[in-house]
DNA sequence: TTTATTTACGAAATCGTTTTCGTAAACCGG
DNA sequence: CCGGTTTACGAAAACGATTTCGTAAATAAA
């Protein structure tokens, strides 16, 4: 079965390509007749363009990348969900890239995109990366890139976010009501600026009810599983252990979850809980949890239309550099305060 | 700033665009010395090779495809983990498709994938598909293609699955062991394999257990999410309501516990769950979920190392026709019997 | 020394589309 | 009826890499 081409057409209908490719692409300069002919002739041999070729000659191949710390975590699926919908709707092919966190990973991935491989970009950073000299290479090189969630303070990149500090200090705020004095803020990488936000809403938060701040209470989780284990046993065994618990991330608010059951602690009771998190099932949690949840589809959308918006008409840059979603706080019983 | 590529490189030092094209792949047709020269300049100009170029003349792409019906299911997310980690491995790109559990959608996608976009593919059906000739289709245009978890029963194709049949006998026989004796089975589609093989080893179950099976518990969830809600809940109030429920979906199992909250069933008192499940909260869950689990990360790898087992020697199709991996039933709260 | 073979490279065809440009033929106004 | 404009198409040059083939020079074999 040989592949059905331009030239087969071309010969089978006694046409040159090149009028067989205007008729495909509908172009006036081929008479209604002709085109009818043509059309024909491909719906009946299903001819389907290379897009290697199209992609070579005009300088756009239809492809995004998409490169993301983690798909395991129902924030970055729901975005990346967001994402696809916008790119089948346009008509665009989505390539995903999976960093796991690692800077060295994210580097090579990006440098690929120098080749012309994706028409643009949509990244949130991993937990490892502290610049973004491969982001603005890319940038520079004329390929379009977004950013969304995990961003990059101080660039002039596009950036999707939602309000982290503001987040930050409305979680802080609900567990000192709750009555909670020795809160603590868990999270998995110090250098992201997500992580920095969150933790100065925490921090503002904490000074404004004259709360003082201590560094033990402030925890950066290791990467490995194991040694999360240990170190969150012993914050949470230890002489000074805090009551409540500001996760910034949802892995954290799940370790917490198991490590107090494994240790019999008792959410709300001894310990309360809130979590940046977009669980389904939250609410179905033994206690439901307290989330920040955050607008992962609307981000994902939100970040694929910009880059489209980027791509299709470069030069108009009137675009929204900055474009903030609200996440919204929901109150569940991991930060219910009890009678008694 | 000018793309550099082999023109670029070979005027500037002198040579053949040839002599670069082989220099760069390391052939024996070119003199150390050469290849040095070649190497350095290259890494100094930062050269990075046109992928569609290279695609269009080799006549392979570097780039796999992944349909699936749903993102946002802790299944495929890890499946989809598993396949990406071997493909980072072996140099791949991954395009990744949704369906939605929409068959048109399906043959669009696997339509175009007949221009050669892709070296090859890895499915999971949609819901809707009742036959697979848009796959074969492409398998006979060349193209290899690996289905997994959701499969099509009478295909030669190459399969990845689990153990449905006897994972849906475990479930139900566990429940009838917890003293049930009338068992619900919740799917979302009769017409994938998938679904029927475990209906056929509840069925079995119930047959070996001298219990009736009833066509009003046995429940295919349309799919809109309202539609769903009054279909379970009629079925959880009505007079003939179950005692325990098979979710072969993961979707059905969270629906039902909202439900019961939203009702006031008490799980496990009165109603027992298990489910087909890779929840990572499902140890969390109020009660704890119990859970056939499947090995979604393993079966996407196994997917994967298939299909590149196919695309890099194609001759030699001694591959396995058929990889089944064991899933495993993890009894807990959900599913408890209570003294009383 | 002559012939055969290897070594190291370049010219050019090729992959399948797109796009520019050229040009017959048809059509137009005057 | 004649210069000028459309109209409808084809030839050919891209796009950037790969690969086949040809060939001078260098080396080996006889």
């Amino acid at each position: 079965m040989q592949t059905i081409n331009l030239k087969t057409l071309a010969s089978a209908l006694g046409l040159s390509v090149s009028t067989v490719s205007k008729a495909l692409q509908d172009s006036h300069e081929i008479s209604p007749e002709t085109k009818q002919r043509v059309w024909q002739l491909a719906r009946e041999l299903d001819y389907v363009p290379n897009p290697h070729a199209s992609s070579l000659r005009r300088k756009r191949s239809k492809i995004i990348a998409v490169v993301i710390p983690e798909v395991a975590d129902s924030f970055f699926t729901l975005a990346m969900k967001g994402i696809e919908v916008v790119a089948q709707q346009k008509g665009y092919h989505t390539l995903i890239y999976l960093t796991y966190e690692s800077l060295t990973k994210e580097q090579t991935i990006l440098h690929d995109f120098q080749s012309g491989r994706v028409d643009g970009l949509i990244i949130s950073l991993s937990g490892q990366t502290t610049h973004i000299d491969h982001v603005t290479a890319l940038e520079r090189k004329g390929i379009p890139v977004v950013l969304f969630d995990r961003i990059f303070e101080g660039t002039t990149l596009p950036l999707i976010t939602t309000n982290d500090l503001e987040s930050g200090y409305l979680a802080t705020q609900h567990l000192i009501r709750q009555q909670c004095r020795r809160i603590a803020f868990l999270s998995v990488s110090d250098s992201l600026s997500i992580t920095r936000q969150r933790q100065q809403g925490y921090l503002n938060a904490l000074t404004d009810s004259h709360l003082p701040s201590e560094p033990d209470l402030m925890l950066t989780l290791p990467a490995h599983a194991a040694d999360q284990e240990a170190i969150m046993t012993q914050l949470l065994t230890g002489p000074k252990a805090p009551d409540g618990i500001v996760a910034s991330v949802e892995k954290t608010a799940i370790l917490t979850y198991q490590l107090c059951e494994k240790l019999h602690l008792s959410i709300p009771e001894q310990l309360k809980v809130i979590s940046f998190s977009n669980l389904e099932t939250a609410p179905l949690l033994n206690p439901s949890l307290s989330t920040i949840t955050q607008p992962a589809f609307d981000m994902g959308e939100a970040a694929a239309r910009t880059l489209f918006g980027l791509i299709e008409r470069k030069s108009l840059r009137t675009m929204l550099p900055l474009q903030c979603i609200p996440s919204v706080l929901i109150p569940r019983r991991s930060t219910q305060l009890l009678a008694g």
